[in-house]
Parts: C-alpha cells; sequence; structure tokens
DNA sequence: GTTGGGGCCGTCA
DNA sequence: CTGACGGCCCCAA
C-alpha cells in the first residue's frame, strides 16, 4: 500500500456518520488537492470496506460512484441509507450531507 | 437535462 | 520512461 493510498483512507474514516464528502474534499485532505481522480482509484482498491466507508464518497454532484467497489452503487446506496442520509436516483443532497473540509481537518491530529 | 473538451493525479503494465 | 486507465473536476454550448 502507498503513502498515498493510506492518506486516503485515513481521510475517508474521518468522515462522520450521517455525513458526506466529495472526492476532491478526500484528496485535499489527504494532501493532495487535485487527485481526486487518484483517490477513487485508492478507494476502488479500499482493503477494509469495513473500517474505511467508501460509501460516504461521492462526487462533486453528490452522485454515487458508478462502480462502486463492493456490489455496486446500489450497496453504496444502501449503506448510506443506513447512516442516515437520504438518496434519491443515487444522489445526494449535497447542501445537506456534505460535510466542511473544516470540520474534517480538526479530525485529524491535534488542534487547539 | 445533455454532450464535449481540457486538466490533474497516482498505479500498473 | 511512456502510455493507458480511472468511483474526478471544471467550464462551455
Amino acid at each position: 500500500m502507498t503513502e498515498f493510498e493510506r492518506n486516503v483512507y485515513e481521510a475517508v474514516k474521518l468522515i462522520p456518520q450521517g455525513k458526506v464528502a466529495t472526492y476532491g474534499q478526500i484528496a485535499e485532505l489527504a494532501g493532495y488537492p487535485r487527485a481526486a481522480r487518484a483517490v477513487g482509484n485508492a478507494l476502488h482498491r479500499n482493503p477494509d470496506e469495513t473500517n474505511v466507508h467508501c460509501n460516504r464518497v461521492v462526487n462533486a454532484d453528490g452522485r454515487l460512484a458508478k462502480s462502486f467497489g463492493f456490489g455496486g452503487p446500489d450497496e453504496q446506496r444502501r449503506r448510506l441509507i443506513a447512516d442516515g442520509v437520504y438518496v434519491v436516483n443515487y444522489r445526494v443532497d449535497l447542501e445537506e450531507y456534505r460535510i466542511d473540509l473544516n470540520e474534517l481537518k480538526k479530525g485529524r491530529s491535534g488542534r487547539p
């Protein structure tokens, strides 16, 4: 596993239940602001689906991944619902569920 | 709503 | 190194 992937997984772990983040956000949080695409790549190889909730990661439009790693979009949708996230037509309301990058950064290491 | 183009990034063959 | 491939992103018609 590469450094990049680790960062991505750690970033994903920070997303609280009931919230979602975009690939861009994850990329930035991981320290690779423009690597949204690579993030998707990394998530597809998610080694620990139970710990890393890759379902909480959606694209910039709030749409679900077309090729979710485990069971496809249906599974991703199911998990989101289980998280309390309302999903319609494989899409979520970003205004409502998207977490602020600032909030995510709080979760990382120390913070005053 | 759609399509098309450009750009950006990390992996792997 | 080079080229191809993605769970992407952004902008313009």
